[in-house]
DNA sequence: TGCCTATCCTATCAAATCGATAGGGTAATA
DNA sequence: TATTACCCTATCGATTTGATAGGATAGGCA
């Protein structure tokens, strides 16, 4: 299951990539516009930005923005960053593999086959995706 | 993250598979076989009869065995009573489909359009696979 | 300078889920 | 009839999740 954290931040970005320009938008608007709980927002964030994929302004007339191009952000930086390991068990994931403790044989382990797999199924897509591809359209509406 | 039910699941399954004849093997078996804890097993055996992929058999020599022939159980149908819904998020989901109510329009959700292509190259690779594929060194067919 | 604004940061919390365990009931077999 | 092994329900600690509170910090502006 996809958590919220994920879902929000992937509309956040998706809104932020909406905007003409790259003026900053508050956390509020985002929060607002997504229905969005606007402290939980925050949090998320504030990871987006530690993590580079945004930058901040404080003050008035503060807030997010992208520091890339949509299209040279790919969903999958974004999902480690906000959903962790793209695998869906540990002996199979890239970046934070783990040894499963009650599996004497990789090799010959069912469910390692299995979510193998699944794994790079789920890397193509992302790797196919980039924030630009989530936008839906360009000459968007933005009153509706 | 794949929860240990459907791991521990789909290695009894595994493991089952690989028994010559339909002899019933006890729950005791299967968990030390796996390294699994047999208490807990045992819940997840239940499901697996009630849902019509395994029978069991009581008393003295008794235990669980397949219905069916392992090459004619899918991933799909196996997933989907252990884990749940295939999808990451439910409005995007087959069989459990919901609603969400923060999202005004699924047409136009960034997340939506992304997950939908998650679900359907997670969907292809079960659909893909049964659990004859998934035991490891049978006489292999090249094909396939 | 002083005030407003909006990000930054930490702590906390209720609810849900997960993995595991306990303990007895019931049916089948020898 | 005794033993075996599945059947079923209840509970429990630990962890995670989603959300909230409250203030610290720094930028904009008059």
């Amino acid at each position: 299951m996809l958590s919220k954290k994920t879902k929000y931040g992937l509309k956040a970005l998706t809104f932020l990539a909406t905007q003409e320009g790259r003026q900053p938008v508050s956390i509020m608007e985002i929060a607002k516009h997504e229905n969005i709980s606007q402290k939980f927002l925050e949090s998320i964030l504030l990871t987006l930005r530690k993590t580079g994929l945004l930058g901040s302004k404080k003050g008035k007339g503060g807030g997010y923005y992208l520091i890339k191009d949509p299209k040279d952000i790919s969903m999958t930086t974004v999902m480690r960053v906000l959903e962790g390991p793209i695998a869906m068990v540990p002996c199979v994931s890239l970046n934070f593999y783990e040894r499963c403790n009650d599996c004497p044989d990789e090799a010959s382990c069912s469910v390692h086959l299995l979510m193998l797999q699944v794994r790079d199924s789920t890397l193509e897509v992302f790797k196919n995706n980039t924030l630009a591809d989530l936008v839906p359209s360009r000459k968007w509406n933005p009153e509706s």
